[in-house]
DNA sequence: CTCATTTAGTCAAAGCTTTGATCACCCTGC
DNA sequence: GCAGGGTGATCAAAGCTTTGACTAAATGAG
């Protein structure tokens, strides 16, 4: 994890982290290291999976990354609001309302007016959307088991506490998550 | 970390994992749901973390947080040809492009010609985009802390061991990373 | 009942992202 | 020395993101 930190000219995405480690300890003496590369090695490990889970999953079928998330939310918790999904898939309400241009037009998803709340729109999926959706979470589920291969299963059941608890620390120190 | 699965009505964004897992166990019996969560935890709270310290930090100050990762780049790696930031930022040559656009256009970097190569751009810091840089950090790397301190340091130091099996695996298993 | 406040959704502006041209330049082989 | 192929940067198109303004509808206080 801390191989020896390489000269600038032979860097590559991953072994920057070390370098820079190494560079800052130097160049400001009072920075927490550690919180620096968790939150490097976070960031960049996930980066990494949803670049390839979106490049080799969801484009070649024709969707975005973000086009799944709202319909995965959509299969899952049913016909919803739209403020709902956009809660439920971490975005806001504008995004929501820009991708269902999207899904709309392209026959996955329909937009209804509310019954008893004449501002609020209800998002459903289609037929074609609940057949998109099952089939491309299928190759997702695939995909994802590549990546988490490469840990035990105790190793992932450590990983995942230890992100559980990352996240609702933060929330107990309150920074500004939206969510 | 499995509380039992809210009703469809109660569901926050954390919660829903437990909800998702729950429903596709039922609905696709074959899924990986521990590929699953693990998945989805470690976007949910890479999303989050990204969030708060763009919006605590980076925003407050006028950039944006990939601004701050090239700008972050320069600082370490000194003047670089744009594809190498692209290469060490983790986004395209394209990316860099625009970028470079909003920072030159803000002073706190400059585009030069490159001596060998009449192709190739260097990228330098100004001095105001090296104390830019300076000052936003030391914020970040407090807003880093405040997040890492959920966690004791053997569980940040088995953390970080996690994710980095996880990409050195994924890497082996020849994913599509573009990095 | 009515006026003020809150809330849902959409739109606009600005920025970032990607892929796929396109142009300029380097470099190797003949 | 020069043609062909490879490479660096930029641009264009399309899509997603955010915040903030705006409309319309629900709600609540008096």
């Amino acid at each position: 994890m801390t191989a020896r930190p390489a000269a600038s000219e032979n860097l590559d995405y991953l072994s920057f982290v070390d370098y820079a480690i190494a560079k800052v300890g130097r160049e400001l003496p009072a920075a927490d290291l550690m919180a620096m590369r968790l939150v490097l090695t976070l960031h960049r490990v996930t980066s990494s999976l949803v670049y390839d889970l979106e490049s080799a999953v969801h484009r070649p079928s024709g969707w975005s990354w973000p086009g799944f998330r709202v319909l995965f939310v959509l299969w899952l918790a049913g016909p919803l609001a739209a403020k709902r999904v956009a809660e439920l898939a971490g975005m806001s309400r504008a995004a929501v309302s820009a991708l269902i241009n999207t899904l709309e037009r392209d026959g996955l998803a329909t937009r209804t007016r509310a019954e008893h709340d004449r501002r609020a729109v209800t998002l459903t999926l289609t037929d074609a959307g609940h057949h998109a959706i099952t089939t491309a979470f299928q190759v997702h589920n695939e995909r994802e088991q590549a990546w988490t291969n490469a840990l035990s299963k105790t190793e992932q059941t450590t990983l995942v506490g230890l992100l559980d608890k990352l996240i609702h620390g933060a929330q107990a120190a309150a920074p500004k998550t939206r969510f």
